[in-house]
DNA sequence: TAGAATACGGACTAGCGGTCCGGTTATGTC
DNA sequence: GACATAACCGGACCGCTAGTCCGTATTCTA
């Protein structure tokens, strides 16, 4: 078993993550050094390249720490068959949405180009959940047909595509209504 | 008017873009550097920069030479009223996807994060011609919702999307045939 | 062919991600 | 409470990159 972690390493990490976080929002993911970071939260960049290994391992830790208490409940949530399978679909990509897209873009705007294994692995798990309720919510459909399907819903609350919308003239508000009206329209087979 | 561009100039130009394609086919769009591009062309540094600005001006040029004798006809046909709408539409993403996608792969593939202006302009060309006809296959749809179909049918030919697929162990016609009857099945608004 | 305009190219700069190691500090033990 | 030790700290340092600059060479025009 690892030993307990060291209370100023603890104390560290934390600084760490906050200012990453706070520089990122601030200023753009691709406008903030690693030194930077380093320097705002007040410790070297050994400090900081000990910890997380290296920048990718950094969003990657700022991005679990988005997902982490979403997640475990948002999963939950779709297992759940008390309620209709598309609206459980429906809510996952309302809360996908509100919970991470909105709050995250700052840190995910960047992700897409260097897609880590983690996320990729975390991805997977949530296309693999997704296209089981679908498949409950459409049993005509063939099985490869709804695993596609949950992959298109979960490439549209990205970052960069709703920029692209927000730049288009679409409020973000008419961003998410789009998003999930497109949604049931998709799993339903039929407008809303 | 812009005197004409000197023999030299031109030549290294060529050079240059050529230089820069293999390269990055070879090795990936970040594994290149722009020195290794200006030498593998055989020119300076300075020339290759004079002519691109920078390095997203030289893969904006590289973008430019992947589309240019794909997206007339392509337009031109998705404006064609000889054929069905919804047939033009299909069309438009499969020669997207051949023409595009697939062949500039490397490329895309680190194009996403970095947006430049041109390239969201040309974007939304084609997202409004596509929102043309969509509306003209489904005169039932509000005007918006059209648009938004357009968008994400955009989205599905990605590099990123395709890669992701493909590690999910689909094949890449697999992929073709997936994005297509989805696109037609959200245009026509019900299964092929 | 001469002169002007333009392009060439490689040495140079600033700043980045990432490494390394001598000095420091928290922690468990007696 | 004092000591031994393992873990952690931080900033100097390295290799490399995108991008600049300017003296020199080439092309075009008359």
């Amino acid at each position: 078993m690892a030993p307990r972690e060291r209370a100023d390493a603890a104390r560290n990490r934390r600084a760490i993550l906050l200012a990453a976080h706070r520089l990122i929002c601030e200023n753009g993911v691709d406008q903030v050094s690693m030194s930077d970071i380093a320097d705002a939260a007040g410790v070297g960049k050994g400090t900081l390249f000990r910890r997380f290994g290296d920048r990718a391992g950094l969003i990657n830790a700022l991005f679990e720490q988005l997902t982490e208490d979403w997640e475990p409940e948002a999963l939950d949530r779709l297992g759940d068959t008390a309620a209709e399978p598309v609206d459980r679909v429906v809510a996952f990509i309302a809360g996908l949405f509100d919970r991470i897209t909105v709050p995250g873009r700052p840190l995910l705007r960047a992700m897409g180009a260097h897609a880590t294994p983690e996320r990729v692995r975390r991805y997977r798990i949530w296309q693999s959940r997704l296209a089981d309720v679908i498949a409950q919510a459409r049993p005509d459909l063939p099985e490869e047909e709804a695993g596609f399907m949950a992959y298109v819903l979960l490439t549209l609350p990205r970052a960069d595509f709703v920029d692209l919308l927000e730049g288009g003239g679409m409020t973000i508000d008419d961003v998410r209504t789009r998003i999930l009206s497109h949604a049931r329209l998709t799993v339903t087979g039929r407008p809303c």
